[in-house]
DNA sequence: GTCAACCATATTGTCAACAATCCGTGCGGC
DNA sequence: GCCGCACGGATTGTTGACAATATGGTTGAC
């Protein structure tokens, strides 16, 4: 990832500064002054700007006219609105890997699964959650849907930091761990509706997660 | 519209080109040089910059680095993606609501209906076309659901060329009206399940008749 | 006649300066 | 002490010029 691909300015900004923000070291609420980032990221101010338009358009940050640039903060609200609609569109996409997954591609969703088991035998829960991307970004690839894999991948990186929390709520790895396998059972045996049903489940038991822990804080 | 709310140029700007673009007036696949646009729209180079960074995020434009944007040509196959993801969105808006709607709400919805019904009889294919876009903004405004508004929006937008032509498809006028007259009556009658399907129904229907038109044309 | 290298032009990417706007602060009036 | 108000610093918005890059045509060799 250090590489860079010998880009544009305005691109190494944006990912940059994307990148800033979903590692958490740019703070939801936190002011983004150009000059600033310009400095911390040796890009020009330009570069900046251009990045921050785009990061606004994609609903990771937010601005208003002369005041200036900041992250957008996500409160519990409208993180479930994010989670159902990802529901929505990962249903979708389960549909379609449903119908087109060769084996190969079902064996590497069983493949994923069982390192999950794995890492929750070992406690690691980090690393199940890192699995549990995965997982979910190779159903979409698998599908082949490049509009929906669009609008999920920004509705994942705005719900990246509630998205972590839900995994401590006791008992959910291992429902989760059930979950995803009836998805792949689903896709792997080419049943489409099933593999939709399976997927709004799991993501309705990831919301449900996120209820309880907003009620649990309050 | 001509008044544009004092904004700054970048914000116009932005609204300028969009409408241009969605109104047709800039086609899919025509340049946009930086230069010419900032000319017709009067407004700053920087302005049209952002203004395309801006739309190329939402999917209106794309752009490579020292070659210029472009008007983004949407295919038969992309069309199909963008409304299969609509009506994933869509349906979990109606779901949400059929649980949120007014007596109110759901007559205003009726009465958009009654006048759909009015311009069929009339013959005014371009009229049902404008009743049927503002039923949907209607449906997705009364759902509360921003996540999903601005998402569908985005996909709206993407879309305007092709469906435009879906009404033309024989007998799906009718058709048209009978699966909204389903739609808002599970909405009004509070049962979200049912509104889901309605909708997913409808924008099934839509699909078909743009695949329809894709088979004839070729 | 064909092909490759080269050059002119058009266009985008970057930069630095300037103008416009917001925000907090201190001043004066009451 | 409290409120309105002007002022100054900080930050964003805008402009113009310049550098970097792609494109298309031209020239020359073969």
């Amino acid at each position: 990832m250090a590489v860079m691909e010998r880009a544009t300015e305005t691109q190494s900004a944006y990912l940059l500064v994307r990148r800033a923000i979903l590692a958490g070291e740019l703070l939801p609420g936190q002011r983004l002054v150009e000059k600033e980032l310009s400095e911390r990221f040796r890009v020009g101010r330009a570069a900046i700007r251009t990045a921050l338009a785009r990061l606004e358009q994609e609903g990771l940050v937010e601005s208003e006219p002369f005041r200036g640039a900041r992250v957008r903060t996500i409160g519990e609200a409208e993180a479930v609105e994010i989670l159902e609609a990802r529901a929505a569109l990962e249903a979708l996409a389960a549909h379609h890997a449903a119908q087109k997954a060769t084996p190969e591609q079902a064996e590497a969703l069983w493949a994923i699964h069982r390192q999950m088991e794995e890492r929750h035998r070992a406690g690691d829960l980090l690393g199940m959650s890192e699995l549990n991307s995965l997982l979910h970004r190779t159903l979409v690839e698998i599908s082949g849907h490049q509009t929906a894999a669009r609008l999920i991948e920004g509705l994942r990186a705005q719900g990246v930091r509630h998205q972590f929390h839900t995994i401590l709520v006791p008992g959910r790895p291992q429902q989760s761990l059930e979950e995803h396998r009836r998805i792949i059972a689903a896709v792997a045996a080419h049943r489409p509706e099933e593999a939709e049903a399976a997927m709004k489940a799991h993501l309705g038991g990831v919301i449900a997660a996120l209820k309880r822990i907003g009620r649990s804080t309050l």
